[in-house]
DNA sequence: AATGAATGAGACTTCATTCAT
DNA sequence: TATGAATGAAGTCTCATTCAT
């Protein structure tokens, strides 16, 4: 289920567990660099004091200032990833489960809002491969939505298109807790509020799925 | 009620009609070259080139690179509301107009999708008094989902705070369009069908909105 | 005995009074620009407007920028000129008219401070023509001192080098007001008991030039 | 008594023997493109080559082309420092020592003509702060005039005013040689006797000092 | 494996000068 | 004559990458 990432950066050096480290280091460095100031205006030599070592060390690890980006976005989602697995761990319920992920997705966005609105001003330097790897394993994500909604609909009658979209939309939609945090912040006292908000609207818009407008109920009532 | 933009890119060209015409040119030499190679990546002669000018002559009209990506956001926001603007005309029943208005976001965030993800890449470049600018513009365009909502429920108990909320999410949500855009096409055959479905699950969304939950009938149903 | 400057800027414009004018104007704009700016820092653009024309106006008055300065050198050493000959009428008295000389010398360096360190400062920007139409003059500006200290010493027997050399040095040492300005500032309170004292300096080294030292009786006493 | 001058260039090189050497050629290969062709026409690409460096290499110890300007300044003032303190090594004698400042100044400038020439033409280039630390160089440089006048006078009565600008014209009339070194040469067949000219000129100009004028004896009597 | 100095391509920007009106 | 927009050459500086130690 949890194909790999098919992208390896090469390097000269051998010994597997010091680049495991060091990928780590450049990984966090880097990330605490481009928050500030973005990947373009980030400079090699900034990004490797970050990480706590030599420019000429961190060539030993990355072929280029690309690379760099690819180890930072597969550090990312790696972190959302685990986090969204303990999260929903426990948790059986089909509907309970849904809600937890979409909930989680929300918490996690806006923890980690920086790094995701870095995400998404970054993609573009991405190389090809990189940005394939990474569309990969947003697909995956969506698709975990997919059978999320699938399993809490089980019995009712649906509009496969529909519950495929909405699976889209319920992935997509925390992102505005990072892509809108100026716009919440200036107009909402409290985010957390805000973050429920969010998720009762997500949860609304899940009842367009069944087919059978006229006869549906409500799968979550708002405050649930 | 519509505050004008504040900012103003100084220039030392008299003619003020002139003024408009290259900015126009460069505006759209600008986005050209933009949506293909990002703001970084694009070098001034290559924007200056897709203007239809030399390098030199542009600095007449812009005092640095950043003045152009300023001048690039205002002509896409211009565009967009001055479209806005023509959807809605002649649409009076509240709910239709809320309903056109997200309709027209999703058609022009669809049809725009290239300069709508070079904006959300690039903000970061604008410079503080540009950015404070575009803010502005995105609080004046949320606000007008406010009031078509507050019409729509007329005569309803609601509450404000999901209502203001909703109007943060009704704005945001079609840009789903432009930043998963290649999810969407991956997994759907039409676009327009996807228009379509985000459409409806935005509108049922709302139906959080009412304080009354139980009793409360749905503002729209889907495949209105 | 004077001859007159050999260079003469061409120009387009056939009305010489207008060229006379303009010229006028470019100077006295020039020099404010340059004393604040230096000749390389100041653009072409600001000269025209401190002026009182504009930059195409200008290029018919002049062919290049170096000619500006060139304009500017004549026409500062026009007033230094004039203001000499002015201050030295109706002193007839040899050693007091090489007095009055090197007295207005001081002066006037001191009130066109500014200007005086801008001729210094740009000389190196001067075309070889210009510069050699100024060392012209400064060649006759010495002479005059060596006719004056010629006539102040009638009678004695001297030293012609040391005379000459004298010459040199006093048409030279008021400079010191301009060059040394700042020091001279911080290290005395009047900067008129300096020029006194500066004068009193110079008169008192041109004791130096009789050839009978054992015998000579001082040209000048302190505070005469 | 001699305080070290405050600024330092920051730069990104950690070997501090390999920043002095490289300064030192920085400052060589500047001075021989500076003298030239002047501050402001000098580009870096010809002083880094003049330097025996590429420019990239250059940018590592320096910030910015008036950092240049700096430790030219810096380098020149320590060649004149040093072998000033040479010259009198071994001096003891108030006087001869005071006639060997004068004259050493005359000789050191005569040889540095060229790079004495650049700091008086350059100056407004230095910024702010470096200008501050060449004018205390200044400061101290004449200072010492002012200590030798003090001694070579010991025992007479005099003008503390006088003393104290005798000692700024002793520091400064040397620079005659350059400043004038054109109008010298057209004038005189020999620089070298003119250097002993403007040394006796310079040291008759000193008898203004002492307070009692009737009875003084000369410090010096021309040719000594 | 680590270090850090060297490199040079290329970017942005300025501005003297020209020229059509 | 006057205007001011257009031009493009040239200059300073940055920074990713390499390489000798």
């Amino acid at each position: 289920m949890t194909k790999q990432p098919a992208k390896k950066v090469e390097t000269r050096i051998k010994d597997t567990e010091l680049i495991d480290q060091r990928r780590r280091q450049i990984a966090e460095g880097a990330i605490e660099v481009f928050v500030v100031k973005g990947f373009h205006k980030a400079t090699v030599r900034e990004i490797a004091e970050a990480a706590g070592m030599t420019m000429g060390s961190m060539y030993n690890y990355v072929r280029s200032k690309e690379d760099i980006i690819y180890i930072v976005y597969d550090h990312i989602t790696r972190i959302l990833r685990t986090e969204m697995n303990a999260a929903m761990e426990g948790v059986d319920d089909p509907k309970e489960r849904l809600k937890a992920a979409v909930k989680y997705n929300l918490e996690s966005v806006n923890r980690y809002s920086d790094m995701v609105m870095f995400m998404y001003q970054s993609s573009r330097s991405l190389d090809r491969e990189s940005l394939h790897d990474m569309l990969g394993r947003e697909t995956e994500y969506i698709e975990m939505f997919e059978d999320l909604l699938r399993q809490s609909l089980a019995g009712q009658e649906v509009s496969e298109f529909r519950l495929r979209l909405a699976a889209d939309i319920l992935a997509y939609l925390p992102v505005i807790v990072t892509l809108r945090r100026w716009s919440l912040r200036q107009r909402f006292d409290s985010m957390d509020e805000v973050l429920d908000g969010i998720l009762d609207f997500a949860l609304h818009g899940t009842e367009f799925i069944p087919t059978d407008q006229e006869g549906r109920k409500p799968l979550f009532l708002a405050g649930d």
